[in-house]
This record gives C-alpha cells, structure tokens and sequence, in this order.
DNA sequence: TATATTACTGACCGACCGGTTAGTAATTTT
DNA sequence: AAAATTACTAACCGGTCGGTCAGTAATATA
C-alpha cells in the first residue's frame, strides 16, 4: 500500500516512447471495432493503453489521424499481401478465388478487423474525408484484385463473360455481409451463423455461376 | 417586411395539433436516415418539421420513442403487406420468391426506408434497447416470411432440401449489401451500381441453385 | 548529486446535444 | 371582448467529448 513515503517502489508512470504507438494502436483498434468512430472516446483509447489522453496527442494528431493510422496498421499489409498472393499464384483461376475469399475471411472476416469494415460501411457518410481516404487504401484496391481475378478466369476460359463489376459485388457481398452480421445482429439470433457453413454454401453457388458452361445457363444446368 | 405593428398578416406560428406528429415522424426519417441515429439532432428533427425542439417533446416522449415511432409507420405496414402477399400468393416459390425479393427492393430497398436498415446494421450495438425492438418488429418477422417462402418451395418439391436458416441469410445478403452500399460508398466509386441489374444477376444465381436439379448437387441437405 | 531534458499527466476549455420548463401567443370558450 | 385554455417557443441545464497546455515526475547527462 505505497502511500507518500516510498523507497523503492514503482513510480506512478514510466517513460516508454517507443512502445507507446504500438500501444495505442492496439488500444484503438479494439475501441473501434467494440463502438464505431463517432462513439470512440479518446479518453478510453488512452486508459485503455494505460497512458493519458495527453499522450495519446503527443503521438497522434487527431481522431482522424489515429484511425487512419489504424487501417495502415492492419489492413493495408493485408491488402499488401493479398496482391503479392493473386499476383504469384499458379493453380487455377476457380480454385484461386476460393482461396482469395476463404483466406479474406480468415485474415479479416474472423478477426476483429472485419469490425473497421463495418464501421466504415456504416459511418463513412457522416465522414467523407476518413471515408475517401479508406475508399482510396483499401476499397479500391480489394476491388481491383478481385477484379483482376476475374480477368484472369475469363482469359483463361475458365469462367464465362461476364459483367466484372456486377460480379465483383456479388462475390464481395456475402463476405461483407456475414461480417456486418457479425457485428450486428448475430447475437440476437437464436442460432448465430456458421461463418464457414454459410460461405461454402455461396462459394458453391458462386462458382457454379461462375464456371464457362458447355450448355447456356437459361435452364437448369 | 412586418414587425411590431401588424394588422392581418401571418402570425408568429399555428396551433396544428393534428398535423405535428405526421410531420415530425417524415422530418425524423429524413435525418435519420441522412445522419444516422446517434449523428440525429432533435433540434435539425424539429427544424426540418417547422417547430421548435420542445414541441417535439410534446409528441415524442424522448429520441428513442421518436425511432420506434418512424420505424412503425414505415417499415411494420410494409411487413403487414408482405405478409398478406405471401399468405395469397398461388404462383410457384420460385415466382414468389423472386417477386418478393423484387418488391422488396422496390418498396424498401430503392427508397429512402433503405436508410433505417442501413441505420441499424451500423449502429444496433450502440443502442441494444433500439435493437431488440427492431429485431422483434422487423427482423425476425423478415426472416419468418422468406423461410415460409423457402419451406412452401421445399414441400412443393420445387426447392432442393437445404438449412434453411443458411438460405435464408444467402438470398437476404445482396439485398443488405446493396442497401448498405447505396448509403456508402455508392457515391464513391467511379460507375454507381445498377440495382435492377445487380439483383437480376444474383437471382439468376440463387434459384438455380435452389431448384431441385435432376442430378443432385455434391452434398445436399 | 545537481542540472537539464522530455514523456507524461490531469485539469481545463468550448462546442455540442438530449432533455426540461417558464413563459408567451394563438385559439377557444363564455 | 374578456377570460380560459393550450400549442408552442426559446432559454436553459447538465453531461459529454475532442482537443489544449501548464506543470510535474521520470530519466539522461555531467
């Protein structure tokens, strides 16, 4: 019970600038996946780091900033990976967007992650320039890989012609979908979802529709 | 230009009792869904329908009351008459099920009502109390009809046998998404997505791949 | 051990907003 | 036309939160 006379005990806070950051980050991330942007607090992301909101401004400018800092924290390196995976993948352009999207979902859909995806889904209106710079850093870029995807099925003959940028959110939906559900409303299911049941059921769906059929599709195929 | 002396000209504001409640509730809908429910300021609410806040108190007891109240007059009747189209529908669940999903992005989906879904999926963790009531009023009633639709489907022979609490979520996601995307970052991209092209596509998609096919898909049921 | 440096704290500011209420002006009643 | 009623206004309250900054305590330096 160290009270005004210590000798030898533990200062009331310690000099840690290096580990700060990475503190804090973490700290953010979680408070905004668990409340969205608006409803963070910057006074709970630094209690929750164990520093001040104080220092929280010595490191970062703004509430803005901070959350920018948190995509480039997390899914930008994963967008970074993903582009090097379809850009050095060998197999086929079928079993290559299964991967994609099971491996999406294991990297960010079952993570906290899929929380700033929601967010951004659900708040980027009330903030255009945080929404702009997510759109530019990781929206366009998801779509362009899986539109490149795509391409790659069609030049191939693997899959046939179709519309890139409708079956681009096609295929994008379910993902996004199960994530906001997540987020939202599962736990007031009486049986929440099995994200992977659901997503070998659409995968299945998805790639039948997908697939160059020898017979045209107007009937059951 | 009248000021302090006026003889016959409009005075200051009207008694219009009757008219406030109608007024407030399409003026609250329009902020909500603009703002979201946290970013809706009663003072904007109350502006937008011509009347001071405190008049608002007068016929909402507080800004949940106020939710609840537009969600029944817009979305609840919507259900009602969905409800009563798929009790009398006699067509084929293929049909119906088609239909629905089309009347429900024409009735809901292309219009501003789109907003309150979009609304809840963001913020339903924010506000638990707000969420249970929507999932109780509209959630779940949702959900009942397109799986009485998908349980007709099945006992005509007409549907493949699948889990249907799966199924359900597959045919409700595009819808969602598209919702949601509308309010996001629709405005963003480079060519807004077609609605009526988009569901066209996926409806292709999901009733080929409920139909019960001649030879049957790898794992059924 | 004394001095200098700086990472960090915590009290504070001002704007915001849900909700309240004393007072006022429009309307109704007599 | 005077009195009674009430729909409505606007100023206000208290709590919240992003952002600031004067001061302090932990460390580095000499």
């Amino acid at each position: 019970m160290p009270t005004t006379l210590e000798i030898k005990s533990k200062p009331r806070w310690e000099r840690r600038k290096d580990a700060r950051p990475q503190e804090l980050l973490a700290a953010a991330l979680d408070i905004f996946v668990e409340r969205g942007y608006a409803a963070t607090r910057l006074d709970d992301v630094a209690a929750r780091a164990g520093v001040s909101k104080g220092t929280l401004y010595l490191y970062f400018e703004n509430k803005e900033e901070l959350f920018k800092a948190v995509v480039r924290e997390n899914l930008v390196p994963a967008l970074n990976e993903a582009e090097d995976y379809v850009e050095n993948y060998s197999g086929s352009s079928t079993d290559l967007l299964r991967e994609f999207i099971l491996a999406w979902w294991k990297r960010i859909g079952e993570t906290k992650l899929s929380g700033i995806t929601k967010l951004m889904m659900a708040e980027s209106g009330n903030f255009p320039d945080v929404a702009s710079f997510y759109h530019e850093e990781v929206i366009s870029r998801g779509n362009a890989l899986i539109i490149r995807v795509l391409e790659r099925g069609m030049q191939s003959g693997e899959f046939r012609r179709i519309d890139k940028v409708h079956a681009n959110l096609i295929i994008v939906s379910p993902v996004l979908m199960l994530m906001m559900w997540k987020h939202s409303f599962n736990a007031l299911q009486p049986h929440p979802i099995s994200a992977n049941d659901y997503l070998d059921s659409f995968l299945d769906l998805i790639t039948r529709g997908l697939h160059a059929a020898p017979f045209s599709f107007s009937n059951t195929q």
